[in-house]
DNA sequence: CGGTGGATTGATACTGATCAAGAGCAGTGG
DNA sequence: CCACTGCTCTTGATCAGTATCAATCCACCG
């Protein structure tokens, strides 16, 4: 159950076969077997930007692997600050194990390709298949490391670190290889979301891309086009390690 | 290996059997002879108030679950500026799975009881024990919420709704049951720890605590001791839900 | 009794929020 | 083809909340 070799294997659902995010995903625990049940239940779906996947405190009978773009996980006060406390890209899972009602929102920030499934085939499966359960931990373990490492940011960051450590969030997530080259990327956050993902104002953050853009740090190309010539002038702004 | 029935069996280690925590913890979930086995290993250990229990980035090779007390994880910049990325109390599972370094350092808030074991042991039971692994899932997913409603705090929060929450948080934790009652509890934590914990400084969390009581919200005796009339005032201080 | 560490309180400075105006750009319809 | 509209982003001026700096208090201890 933990190696196979299934590349030309017909008995992988057809549903599954083009899947990029297949064996990186929770779903490389699967076998066939598992695969083409889960497959039975499955929807491949798209959303576009903006959509909403989960609202706040409703109940989500469903959990989602994501197969492309970004979705963002959103906390809402009564009075309408919002704060972003995550932000997933493929092959993340998304949703909340063992739980009816999500303690979050999820809205789709980058157009996304989905492959929905019920809770309670996913579930039982966890029951049945202890690498499953292994690949979530796993995944849940990460989660949680990034969710600490952006409590440093917001708590203790200044507004131009926080910028800073935003883009280089964003350029390690597009290129993981090299931290010293050079990147470019499209941000996959309107300034607005990158306020809320950074507990900012859009002022805050509008003014900070143009200080690092002036210190040389970036260039900017349209609204979402960026240029880091140098990742570690990045780092470095980010007063992080 | 889901439910058994260990109250009067003699076979559970001696060592194990004085344990409150046991059966909510993760060890909840092992049986007799694996309880036996690591025990084996095990060892149980007191740690006072500003000990170190882990430094951030050092390698550890050994788990603990906190029997008694808290511990607080925290992440430090460079600079010395520094955030409280998590507490944990009894009986919390304290270390991170499948990785040797730790990404922050825990620190004894209030003196702890720990069982300690080598890394390798659990995780060989890890494998070999799905039930292990669930609730050890559970509890990180138990973390990850906690983290999430956190960054929501330090993102969007004034100061005294920051304060406000910490003074809920406790006051949950020492009192899970009936929400709206009052509680009166010791803080675990010194003012300035409490700073690092809410992205704030001393100065202000003083301030935020007499702005508090002169509210009406809360009493304060010494310094650490506090009585919370009313604990639906103290949530509506908090901003939040 | 002086010393030490933690907490409070006050005065002032500064970062980021708020309020306001305008620029850039895409889409729409006359 | 071009004015109009709506949206996002930028920039400027001012304000407010929290940090910083400094003094004092308090409890405890040697």
């Amino acid at each position: 159950m933990t190696e196979r070799e299934d590349v030309h294997n017909s008995d992988v659902p057809v549903l599954c076969r083009s899947c990029e995010a297949r064996h990186k995903g929770i779903c490389g625990a699967l076998s066939e077997d598992e695969l083409l049940q889960l497959s039975k239940h499955t929807v491949k779906r798209t959303a576009a930007r903006k959509q909403e996947l989960i609202h706040e405190e409703d109940e989500v009978h469903s959990y989602s692997n994501i197969m492309a773009g970004a979705v963002k996980l959103t906390k809402l006060m009564p009075d309408g600050r919002q704060q972003i406390v995550g932000l997933q890209f493929a092959p993340d899972f998304l949703g909340r194990p063992f739980q009816s009602e999500s303690n979050f929102g999820a809205e789709v920030a980058a157009d996304v390709k989905l492959c929905s499934f019920p809770k309670d085939v996913l579930e039982s499966m966890l029951g049945a298949n202890p690498e499953l359960e292994n690949r979530l931990l796993r995944q849940v373990l990460k989660e949680l490391d990034e969710a600490r490492q952006w409590m440093l940011v917001l708590g203790r960051m200044t507004a131009k670190e926080k910028v800073a450590s935003f883009l280089s969030l964003i350029a390690n997530h597009i290129d993981p290889e090299h931290e010293g080259d050079s990147v470019t990327f499209e941000l996959p956050l309107s300034r607005a979301e990158i306020a809320d993902y950074l507990g900012l104002t859009i002022e805050t953050v509008s003014r900070q891309f143009t200080a690092l853009r002036k210190d040389g740090v970036i260039e900017i190309e349209g609204n979402r086009h960026i240029v880091v010539p140098d990742r570690e002038t990045l780092k470095d702004a980010t007063g992080s390690t």
